[in-house]
Parts: C-alpha cells; structure tokens; sequence
DNA sequence: TATTCTGCAGAACGTCCGTTCTGATTCCTC
DNA sequence: GAGGAATCAGAACGGACGTTCTGCAGAATA
C-alpha cells in the first residue's frame, strides 16, 4: 500500500469523523469545506490517488458512495448485549431477571464475544460475583456470570442455585437423583451437597464466565 | 412503536439489504424501482411515516441520508482481536509470540469484549489452558487467558511464568524479593512459591479470563 | 350521504453533487 | 534553465436527487 500524502491523509480522516457522527458519507463539497480546500476538483483529485492505492471506493455518479475499504464493518463485530442484573453472593438471594430486564431495562451491560456466545441468545443476564464463596466453581470476586434464565435444569449442567433452607446462593452442577439433588462442586477434591429437591431454586444456567485482572 | 404498513415493512427491508451489500443507502428513485413504486412521492410519503413512527432518521436535503435507527451501529462494537498463540499447560514451555503473531498471523483469534479491554490493547495474546494445574489461580481447563507480553512484572500483578529448573509453567501473582521471587496463588489457601529470581521468566501478565461452560 | 383520512400517481422545481475542462503553481529531474 | 509530473484553482455542465404541488380513489367516520 503505497505511502499517502498529507492532503489524502486529512481527507481520510475526516471521512473516518464524519461518518462516526452520521452514519452516511459526506459530499464532496463538504470534505472541501471540511478540509479547506479550494475547488471540489482537488477533492476529486484527491479521492481518485485515495481510490488508486485501494484506501477507499467510490460508486460513479452516486453522491455520497465513498467507502472506506477494510475498516467499514471489518472490525466490528456483532455481539450480544447481557444485561448485568446485580450481584451474587454467598448469603444474598439470586436476583430474578423481570422481563423488562432484557428488553433495554436501565441496567448496566455487558458485551458477549462472540465465541462465547451460545446459539440462542435470548433469556441471557449477568451476575457480578461478590466475595470469594464461589471458589469451588473457579469462580472468584469481581468475576462477571453469565447465565440463562431457566427453573429446570439437566443433569451435568452447571447452575446458579439459591437454597432456602440454607439461604445459600452457590453455583453447581447439578443433577436429579430421585428426590434429591446432588450439586456438585467443579473442583472435583470438594464433597457434594445432596439436598431434597424442594429445597432447590435453580435460578439459571451458568453460560460463560469472564473476569479482568487487575493491573 | 406503532405498527407498520406492509409497503413500508417492503422498504425497510430494501434498506437493509441495500446497506448490507453497498455500505450506503438508496436513493429515493432506487427504493421506488426496487419495490415497484411508482412515484417518488410515495417513496417520501411512506418515508416520513417510517420516520414519525421512529424507524429511521433522515437528514433534510441530503442524498442517501437515511438511517436505520437503533440497528446501524448500536449493536456494533469494536472490539480488539487477541490472536490465540497456543495451550498454556502445566509441564509444557509457554508459547512465546512472534512478532508476526500481532500482525494477522495465522493463528485462530479471539474477540476481547470492550468491558475487559485494557487501555492499551497492544502486545496482547491469548492462551487455552490444558489441563486442571492452574486451579490456585481460579482458571480450569478449557478457559482461555488473554496476556500482555512483558518480561518484567510488577509485584502483585499477576503473570504467566516459566520455570526452567521445574520445567513448569504457572500462573501467579509475582513479588519480587530481593534475589527471589515469591509467586503467590490466587487462592490464599494454598502455599507461595519461592524461587531465585534466575529462574523465572516472566511471559506476560494476566489481563484477562474467560471461560465457556459447556451446555 | 357528506366528510375526512389514508395511500398513491404524475409532474415539475430547484438544488445538491459528481464530473470535467482549462489553466496556474510548485517541485523535482536531467 | 527546459521539460515533466504532481498538485491545485476556478468555473461550468449535466445528471442525480430530495422536495413539493395537484389530483385521484378507496376506506373509515359521522
């Protein structure tokens, strides 16, 4: 990719603001006036060694076709966006989504990437872990829960718990044996808890787990 | 939202399609060729109810200045991508990254969400753990660990090292002490390492961990 | 039935805007 | 200093394009 002049450089950098802002193209009139430039000519000029060296297209004839080439849409990424509903703790209930929740409630959020991202996701929220209970599930303080909404769960599936008679909140692997159920530790060396299974609110699956490490 | 007419439903799908090929939007004359319209006013017409009812957004007098509201880069983040240079596993050498890593490489990458995006996402790459020896650092198997590259750390960050004597690879919270270094688990139940500061090399400092918990 | 509203057709207007042509200025090369 | 390429200025052309006005037909309303 050939080296660009400073005159071709300002103009991309405006097309780059200007299209932030707005989502469509300036005119080439605008990038004259934007770039102070005297003649929508050199504008023309500029846009055709822009074009050449493969810095942009443009559409003959149509106003406002520049396109920025490998930067439109490249690097961005579609995600999914999992309202963060509050937080989980040893002694605290599971916050219960509403369904206003996902539907652009005035929570905080939180962006999925993709590669964690299951094939459906609706009914997804996140939980922000607080203290250090949850250790048993490599899950620590500050670390961001991702779950989905659902009462009944599949035996090996791992799940956010809220226990009654315990007014515990855990997070498990779950499975049905007979009346009871067993809720096993991810660290294979901590012992089970076998409850009857009334005494059982599963809140949610536990999807992905991600944390930021502190500097 | 108020409900939508079958023509402007016809509309509002050409504008998606449109914008999904070309990165710009149609002319009034081509909305009304493409859904057979015969006149541009009732191009305009259906426009500006598509408007009031809050679907799109126009500016006055401008070409192709339609935009699709809350869809055309709301649900778009940019987000950095880590390239994933290998496994981090207990008995094996650290993958060390190449500066041809950074720069598209081959290798298979990762979308950082925004939220745990580091200030500066240079010199950034990414590791699958194999296997279940880094548990004191709260990561399992499978999790992958985003790491700035670095060969010194500061005291209380946590890093990914290498011990040659041990031929271990390790992830702790690194102290500097005088001629030692004391790498400290996560889990303050389990017991320090304390080596010559000789035989460390520091890989990286963790960022960040993210785990996809199977169905 | 009279009235209003909605959706559409056709045409024309005026401006927005890409394009092009001519010529000037600057900067390098030989 | 001559020749040529690169960059820019000014102006004009013509098509692209948003806008608007008039009118028509059917549905809804009263």
């Amino acid at each position: 990719m050939p080296a660009i002049s400073s005159r071709q450089q300002q103009i991309l950098d405006f097309l780059r603001e200007y299209h932030t802002d707005r989502s469509y193209m300036p005119s080439i009139r605008e990038i004259q006036l934007a770039c102070g430039i005297s003649s929508t000519s050199v504008v023309d000029y500029n846009l055709r060694l822009l074009e050449r060296d493969g810095y942009i297209h443009r559409s003959p004839d149509i106003s406002r076709a520049i396109e920025i080439v490998g930067e439109s849409e490249a690097d961005l990424v579609e995600v999914a966006r999992i309202p963060v509903l509050g937080a989980i703790a040893a002694g605290e209930p599971i916050p219960v989504p509403e369904a206003a929740a996902y539907a652009g409630g005035d929570h905080e959020s939180f962006a999925l990437p993709p590669e964690l991202t299951p094939r459906d996701p609706d009914n997804l929220y996140a939980l922000r872990v607080k203290g250090y209970s949850m250790i048993d599930a490599f899950v620590t303080d500050g670390d961001i829960v991702v779950l989905r909404h659902t009462r009944d769960a599949h035996n090996g599936e791992m799940v956010a718990a809220w226990l009654p008679m315990q007014e515990e909140a855990t997070l498990k692997h779950f499975y049905l044996e007979g009346e009871n159920v067993r809720l096993m530790p991810a660290n294979p060396n901590m012992a089970p808890i076998i409850v009857p299974a009334s005494d059982v609110q599963v809140h949610g699956k536990v999807v992905a787990v991600m944390r930021r490490v502190a500097a």
